[in-house]
DNA sequence: AGCACGCCGACT
DNA sequence: GTCGGCGTGCTC
C-alpha cells in the first residue's frame, strides 16, 4: 500500500536547512495538489503553518509518518516545471532558499492577506446581453416606446451589439441603473462577469510597419536570426554604437519569433522603459506586448502576468524581474544596455538577470542576445574569446555630431587660486549658455561615499600595494584602506611623490548649488540628488520642470546621467570625473567610462551642437581621455589588460561572503573566522586567493555593519558548495549570534 | 528562524 | 516541591 506524497519547498526553511520536505496529500486534495501549486503545511515542532511550493508528487511507503498538507492555495499550478527547475538552480547559484527564488518569480498579487482574501482580485466587468433575439428585442422596444422611453432606448442599443458592458450602456443612453434593472427583471436582458485586464500600456496606438533595415543591420539580423531559429542554445553580443539602430534589429528578431509562435523577453534598464519606447513597440506589436516594471500597481502587474501565462501576450518588455515572465515557449531573450548594474538584484535572491537568462536560453535552446554601445568588459571579453557570437553595428545613421569635449586640469585651477568646484572654463561656458537661453547639466560624481586623497600638485593618489586599486580615506579612524584586502595605512603629511599638498576630494550638490548662486545671482538652479528625489516618481516631475520651465542649470548625481533627451541642453559639465575612478573597486574604470560617456551624451540631443567640459585632477588618465573621445574599443583593450594584471574578473571569477550585524566587533570576529575557514579549505587549491576581510564602501547601513571577504577563483560547483557549507555552519555557530552571513557572486559594492 | 524539550536556581 | 531561566537540537 502506497500513499500520495508531495515534495515541498517550504517558506519557513532558512538557507541552512533548506531541502525538500515530504508531506501527505489528504484524500480530498488528491489531484488538486500538482507540481507548481502553492500549499500551506504545518512545519516544525510547533506545527506552525508555512507556505510552500509543490516540487513533485509521488508515492511514499506507508511506514513513514508524514504530516498532511493543510490547504491548497492554487487551483492551477502557478509555476511551470521549468520554473521549478530554475528555482533549484538559483539555490545553487545564488545561495538562496528555493522558496526565495520562487517568491522572486511570482507577482505579489498572487498572495493573500491575513483575512484569507486575495490581495489583488481578478478584475471583472459586468456585461449585458439580450435574452431574446435581436428582432424580438427591437419589436419589444417599439412597443415600449411610449410607456418607458428610456428602457426602449437601452434595449435598442443593445440589439445592435452582441453584448455590451453595463457601464457603457448606461453612459451612452444616460439612463440610470434602475432602468436597466427593470429590463433585467423583465428577463429581457441578462448579465455576466467578464475578466478584464488592467493594462498599463496605451491602447489605440496606430499600427506601424516594422522598420526597414539598412545593409549593416540586415547583415547582423541575418546572422542572428540564423542562430535564433537554429534550435540550439546560443549567446551573442550586438555591439552597436549610439544611433546605429540596434532596436531595429531587435524588432526584426522579435517579429520573426512571434511569427514562429514563440515568446520573447526584452529586458531594459528601468530608465529605458519610457512611454515613448513603449509607444514605439506597441505600434509594431500591439496587444502582443506585456509590460513588467517596478512602478506598476500590484493589480496591473498581476494582470500582465496572467496575460503572459495565458499566451495572450508573447512579447514581454520589462526590467530585471521580467526575466521570470511565465512564457510558455521561449524563443529569444534580449538584454538591452546589458552592462547596466540594475540587472543585478541587491537583495535576496541576489541574482543577475543575465545569469538567469543564460540558464533559461540553454534549457529552451534559444538565443540570448546582449546589446549595448558600451558592453560590460566581461561580456565583451567573452565575445572576443568566442564564448559568445559577436556582431557589430558601426554606422551611425541620422548622423549627429558628437559633443565637443574639453578636459580641464583642476590641479592648474588650484594653482591659480581657484579652490571652488567650478573651473574658469566651465564658468565661462555656463555664462555663455545662460546668455543664449540654452540649458546646462552639471554632473557630480559621488560614487563611493568615502573621500579620496589626491595631490593637488601632481595628481598622485594612493594605491593598494597588493590589489592595485585606490585606497579610500576613512575619516572615522583617519586612515587609508583597501576595500578588497583590508590593507590599512596612514596618510602622509605631504605627497610621497612630489612633496605637494594632499587634497581631500568629495563635494555635495548643495555645495555646488551655493557656488552657482554666488556666481550667477538670480539664475534658477535645479538640484537633483537622492535627497531631493525621495518620493517615487518625483524625479520625473523634476525632469519635466527642467524641460518645460527651461531652468538654466541642473545639478545632480547619478540620475542625471541617464534619462530622457533634453532638446535644449547644449552644455554638460562633469565636475569630478576622478571620484568614481578611484573608488577602490575593480569596476571603477568601467563605471567611470560609462558614466562619462553617458553624461556627455546628454549634450546636444536636439538640433544645436553640444559641448562638454570634464573636470579632473588627472587629465592624463587614460580612461578619462578615452571616455572624452567616446572610444569604447580603446577603453576595452586597456581595461582588459589591467584586469589581467589584477587577476580580476572576467579573467577570474569573484565570489564573496559578507557578514552583517549590529555589533561591529562581533561582525569583525565573524568575518575573520570565515576568512580562516576559507584559507584552510582552499590552501591546496592553486590559483585561488582569499582577499580581505574589508568593510564595504559604506560600512554601516541601517545600524548594520558590513564586512566582506572576496574569493578570486575559477568558480565551480565545488567552491560554491564550500561557500554554501560555510554559511550553513555559521548559522549553527553561537559565535555568529546576531551576525548574518550571505554569499554572492560578482558582488556590486554598495 | 522559531519552537519544544530539558536541566538548573529561587520561590510561595 | 514547582515555576521559569536559557541552552540545545530539530524542522517531512
Amino acid at each position: 500500500m502506497s500513499l500520495p506524497v508531495a515534495r515541498i519547498a517550504v517558506a519557513a526553511a532558512t538557507y541552512s536547512f533548506d531541502r525538500p520536505f515530504d508531506y501527505l496529500i489528504p484524500d480530498e486534495f488528491v489531484g488538486r495538489v500538482r507540481p507548481g501549486c502553492r500549499v500551506t503545511v504545518p512545519f516544525g515542532r510547533g506545527n506552525r503553518p508555512s507556505e510552500g511550493a509543490v516540487l513533485a508528487v509521488g508515492d511514499g511507503s506507508q511506514r513513514e509518518i508524514l504530516k498532511p498538507i493543510a490547504c491548497v492555495m492554487d487551483s492551477e499550478p502557478v509555476l511551470s516545471e521549468r520554473q521549478l527547475k530554475l528555482a533549484l538552480f538559483m539555490r545553487e547559484r545564488f545561495f538562496c532558499t528555493v522558496y526565495d527564488a520562487i517568491k522572486a518569480m511570482l507577482p505579489a498579487g498572487l498572495w493573500f492577506d491575513n483575512r484569507g482574501n486575495r490581495r489583488v482580485k481578478d478584475k471583472t466587468v459586468e456585461i449585458a446581453r439580450l435574452c431574446v433575439s435581436s428582432e424580438e428585442g427591437l419589436r419589444i422596444a417599439q412597443a415600449k416606446r411610449l410607456r418607458s422611453p428610456r428602457q426602449a432606448e437601452l434595449l435598442e442599443l443593445l440589439c445592435s451589439f452582441e453584448a455590451l458592458p453595463v457601464r457603457d450602456l448606461l453612459n451612452h443612453t444616460g439612463a440610470t441603473r434602475a432602468v436597466f434593472n427593470a429590463l433585467k427583471k423583465a428577463e429581457l436582458v441578462e448579465t455576466f462577469e467578464r475578466e478584464v485586464f488592467r493594462r498599463p500600456v496605451l491602447s489605440n496606438v496606430e499600427r506601424q510597419e516594422i522598420p526597414v533595415l539598412n545593409a549593416e543591420q540586415q547583415k547582423a539580423f541575418t546572422a542572428l536570426s540564423a542562430l535564433a531559429v537554429s534550435g540550439q542554445a546560443s549567446a551573442a553580443l550586438l555591439l552597436g554604437v549610439t544611433g546605429s539602430g540596434k532596436t531595429s534589429v531587435y524588432v526584426h528578431l522579435i517579429a520573426q519569433q512571434l511569427s514562429l509562435g514563440k515568446g520573447v523577453i526584452l529586458l531594459v534598464p528601468e530608465i529605458a522603459l519610457t512611454p515613448q519606447m513603449l509607444h514605439t513597440f506597441t505600434s509594431y506589436f500591439g496587444d502582443e506586448i506585456a509590460v513588467l516594471h517596478s512602478s506598476l500597481s500590484p493589480g496591473e502587474r498581476y494582470d500582465e502576468w496572467k496575460r503572459i501565462r495565458s499566451g495572450q501576450a508573447r512579447l514581454v518588455i520589462g526590467t530585471r524581474s521580467a526575466i521570470f515572465a511565465p512564457i510558455g515557449e521561449l524563443g529569444l531573450v534580449i538584454i538591452d544596455e546589458e552592462q547596466e548594474e540594475s540587472y543585478k538584484s541587491e537583495n535576496n535572491p541576489r541574482y543577475h538577470a543575465r545569469d538567469v537568462a543564460k540558464y533559461l536560453c540553454a534549457k529552451s535552446n534559444c538565443l540570448l542576445l546582449l546589446g549595448s554601445a558600451t558592453p560590460d568588459i566581461a561580456t565583451r571579453y567573452y565575445a572576443e574569446i568566442g564564448r559568445y557570437h559577436f556582431f557589430r553595428l558601426d554606422q551611425r545613421y541620422n548622423e549627429q555630431a558628437l559633443p565637443a569635449v574639453r578636459i580641464v586640469d583642476m590641479k592648474r585651477e588650484l594653482r591659480r587660486g581657484n579652490t571652488g568646484d567650478l573651473s574658469s572654463l566651465l564658468c565661462e561656458e555656463l555664462r555663455e549658455n545662460i546668455r543664449r537661453g540654452e540649458q546646462s547639466i552639471l554632473f557630480l560624481n559621488r560614487r563611493g561615499a568615502h573621500k579620496l586623497i589626491s595631490c593637488g600638485d601632481c595628481g598622485f593618489t594612493y594605491k593598494c600595494p597588493r590589489c592595485s586599486v585606490s585606497l579610500t580615506y576613512h575619516s572615522s579612524n583617519r586612515r587609508l584602506m583597501c576595500h578588497y584586502c583590508g590593507h590599512v595605512q596612514w596618510v602622509d603629511a605631504a605627497c610621497p611623490e612630489c612633496g605637494g599638498t594632499l587634497k581631500y576630494l568629495g563635494t555635495g550638490t548643495q555645495n555646488v548649488e551655493a557656488q552657482l548662486n554666488e556666481l550667477f545671482p538670480g539664475v534658477p538652479v535645479l538640484r537633483m540628488d537622492t535627497d531631493t528625489v525621495a518620493p517615487a516618481g518625483s524625479h520625473e516631475i523634476l525632469f519635466d520642470r527642467f524641460r518645460k520651465e527651461k531652468i538654466p542649470i541642473m545639478v545632480g548625481t547619478q540620475m542625471v546621467t541617464k534619462g530622457l533627451n533634453f532638446e535644449n541642453v547644449t552644455l554638460v559639465g562633469v565636475l569630478s570625473a576622478d571620484q568614481s575612478l578611484y573608488s577602490g573597486d575593480y569596476r571603477a574604470g568601467e563605471r567611470t567610462f560609462s558614466l562619462i560617456t553617458q553624461v556627455v551624451g546628454r549634450s546636444g540631443r536636439g538640433t544645436k551642437p553640444g559641448r562638454a567640459v570634464i573636470q579632473t585632477f588627472t587629465p592624463e588618465n587614460q580612461t578619462i581621455l578615452q571616455a572624452a573621445e567616446q572610444d569604447y574599443d580603446a577603453f576595452y583593450h586597456s581595461e582588459i589588460e589591467l584586469r589581467r594584471l589584477q587577476n580580476a574578473p572576467p579573467i577570474c571569477d569573484m565570489l564573496s561572503i559578507t557578514c552583517t550585524g549590529m555589533d561591529e566587533d562581533q561582525v569583525r570576529k565573524g568575518i575573520h573566522s570565515i576568512r580562516h575557514w576559507l584559507e584552510e579549505a582552499l590552501s591546496d587549491q592553486r590559483g585561488v586567493s582569499v582577499l580581505g576581510p574589508a568593510p564595504l564602501p559604506v560600512v554601516k547601513v541601517n545600524n548594520h555593519f558590513r564586512y566582506r571577504v572576496n574569493i578570486v577563483c575559477q568558480a565551480n560547483a565545488e567552491i560554491r558548495r564550500l561557500l554554501s557549507q560555510i554559511i550553513i555552519e555559521c548559522g549553527s555557530d553561537k559565535r555568529f549570534k546576531g551576525v548574518s552571513v550571505f554569499a554572492d557572486s560578482d558582488p556590486i559594492d554598495s
